[in-house]
RNA sequence: GGUCCCUUCGUCUAUCGGUUAGGACGAGAGAUUUUCAUUCUCUAAAGAGGAGUUCGACUCUCCUAGGGACUACCA
């Protein structure tokens, strides 16, 4: 087992968009799959039929597209263990309960969903399991041969799993050790229903996971109370000799309050929970997502990644290959994380200064445009370049800072700036500068910063702050000479003589 | 209620018996600056509580408290 080839599973649930904690999830397989060299594979477990949503499937696999996480075989990546999709394994998880059931490891249960709930009633922690199927409906009680009566005339059973009690379950989880369970508390879990000719999580799960000859199981730590079943599962079909480790991640938490993380603590405290903008078909309700919210897909996987793990190092700032060359299961963290999204907003600021401007640029281009600016690229993405180290951690907060690339600004002498920049000598100077660049050859920056530089030094006037005033009207934007040499020559000029007009 | 998991600054975390308990986000202060920023420096900020084990415990054990998950013919 230990030398076996890695071959990890993510395998959501088609019913709606993929949580943030769950693209989590995924990226730990996905590391420790490529750290070792082995198999990343997608499976969609809609053994829910009732849960279905349409277009979830689509959804989960454009995110992790857009989030750079591949998948090796799977829903739509191929592969020699398929079908991947359970709805199309019918036939094979019949096969396996059929043993279970021919090896009396399992049993026909006939109890109605009214019947059960009223014996929950009835019995305070009533649970379905060796002390209490003997007074249920089922295969043990009433007979192999009327059970089988009862199925030929139709009517619906489920086949529950019979968990023999007196028994300490060991589970080997990489991340907490050794978790010990009674296996008297563990109920006789339902592993197929008639009604859907189905089989539930647990049985699929196995069946599958053993199938597709996983290696190692990662999950959230919400199934670790059911993997005690799950090796008593592995047991029971002869397969514990195969059995795949396992690690149960811990939660992302709500960064305040209690209790794990949910859509409504995105909307209440304005971030996202999932990767892409969801529309709900049923609802038509939206709820954002971290592209359409401006998020660069590197630094929403830096986040990510560094929530329930570290390298043990100071370095934060992780590329992928970073991360799937240092990445540690054993290391993960025991404890659930509160969702610090504010860090992730930090992460993003980072990721936009490290990133190119030319791949910055088009985001800010489709915003200009919304404000009726048309602007060539290279413009747009020189003032990206000038401007992404400002306070920002997404593109879009670029507009307000630098409108005045693209308008010419209004002069307001009650601008806090302005009053003061733009004192009484403030006129002459600006004049005297408006004479020097206009006689000036070169305006590049360096040709503006000789001229200039060499005239202040001479003068002792300093002019800067008052030329701010001139080209942009109050008090932002770049270095002047940066901000000139972009503005041209004449519209340089033009905006000089527009506020000497306006504040004379 | 039951079962299991967890517990270091406000938050994410480092420490794998011996440290002035480190880093980052956030907060505050200062310096630099051609505005806004950046950058730099600094400050405040933590071992849930109680018993043990040990020469020595944040680190190991137990108890308590708190938090979380699970407890479906959902995953």
């Amino acid at each position: 087992m230990t030398d076996r080839k890695v071959r990890v599973r993510f395998a959501p649930s088609p019913t709606g968009p993929l949580h943030i904690g769950g693209v989590r999830t995924a990226l730990y397989n996905y590391l420790f799959a490529r750290q070792h060299g082995g198999d990343m594979i997608f499976r969609i477990e809609d053994t829910d039929s009732a849960r279905f949503v349409p277009g979830a499937e689509e959804y989960i696999i454009e995110s992790f597209k857009w989030l750079g996480i591949h998948f090796d075989e799977g829903v739509g990546f191929g592969g020699q263990h398929g079908p991947y999709r359970q709805s199309e394994r019918r036939d094979i998880y019949r096969r396996y309960v059929q043993q279970l059931l021919d090896e009396g490891k399992a049993y026909y249960a006939f109890d109605t969903p009214e019947e059960l709930n009223a014996k929950r009633e009835e019995i305070k922690n009533f649970q379905y399991d060796a002390t209490t199927r003997s007074m249920m409906r089922n295969q043990l009680t009433l007979g192999l041969e009327e059970a089988q009566r009862l199925i030929a005339r139709g009517e619906q059973y489920v086949v529950r799993f019979k968990v023999e009690p007196g028994e300490e379950v060991h589970v080997a989880d990489l991340i907490r050790g050794d978790v010990r369970i009674m296996s008297d508390i563990l109920d006789d879990k339902v592993l197929y229903k008639s009604a859907d000719d189905l089989p539930t999580y647990h049985l699929a799960n196995i069946v599958d996971d053993h199938l597709m000859e996983v290696s190692h199981v990662i999950r959230g730590e919400e199934w670790l109370p059911s993997a005690p079943l799950h090796v008593l599962l592995y047991r029971a079909f002869g397969w514990a000799d195969t059995m795949p480790a396992f690690a149960h991640l811990p939660l992302l938490l709500k960064p305040d309050g209690k209790g794990k993380l949910s859509k409504r603590d995105g909307d209440r405290l304005g971030f996202p929970v999932f990767p892409l903008e969801w529309h709900d078909p049923k609802s038509g309700e939206v709820s954002s997502g971290y592209r359409e919210s401006g998020y660069l897909p590197e630094a929403v996987i830096n986040f990510l990644a560094l929530l329930g793990w570290n390298p043990g190092t100071d370095q934060e700032i992780l590329s992928m290959d970073d991360l799937i060359s240092q990445f540690d299961l054993t290391k993960c963290s025991k404890s659930g994380a509160k969702f610090d999204y504010v860090k992730g907003q930090w992460f993003n600021r980072e990721y936009i200064i490290h990133t190119d401007n030319a791949r910055l640029a088009p985001t800010f281009r489709a915003i200009l445009q919304e404000q009726g600016i048309d602007a060539p690229a290279e413009r747009v993405e020189a003032v990206v370049g000038m401007m992404k180290m400002k306070k920002i951690n997404f593109i879009k907060e670029l507009w307000p800072l630098c409108d005045f690339f693209f308008i010419a600004p209004t002069y307001d002498l009650d601008d806090k700036f302005t009053r003061k920049n733009w004192k009484d000598g403030a006129a002459a100077d600006m004049k005297a500068l408006r004479h020097l660049l206009a006689g000036l050859d070169d305006f590049s920056i360096a040709g503006q910063k000789a001229a200039i530089d060499a005239w202040a030094a001479e003068t002792g006037v300093k002019p800067w702050n008052a030329w701010r005033v001139c080209l942009v009207g109050t008090g932002k934007g770049p270095d002047m000479y940066e901000l000139a040499a972009f503005l041209g020559k004449e519209e340089t000029l033009r905006r000089m003589d527009a506020a000497l007009q306006a504040l004379a």
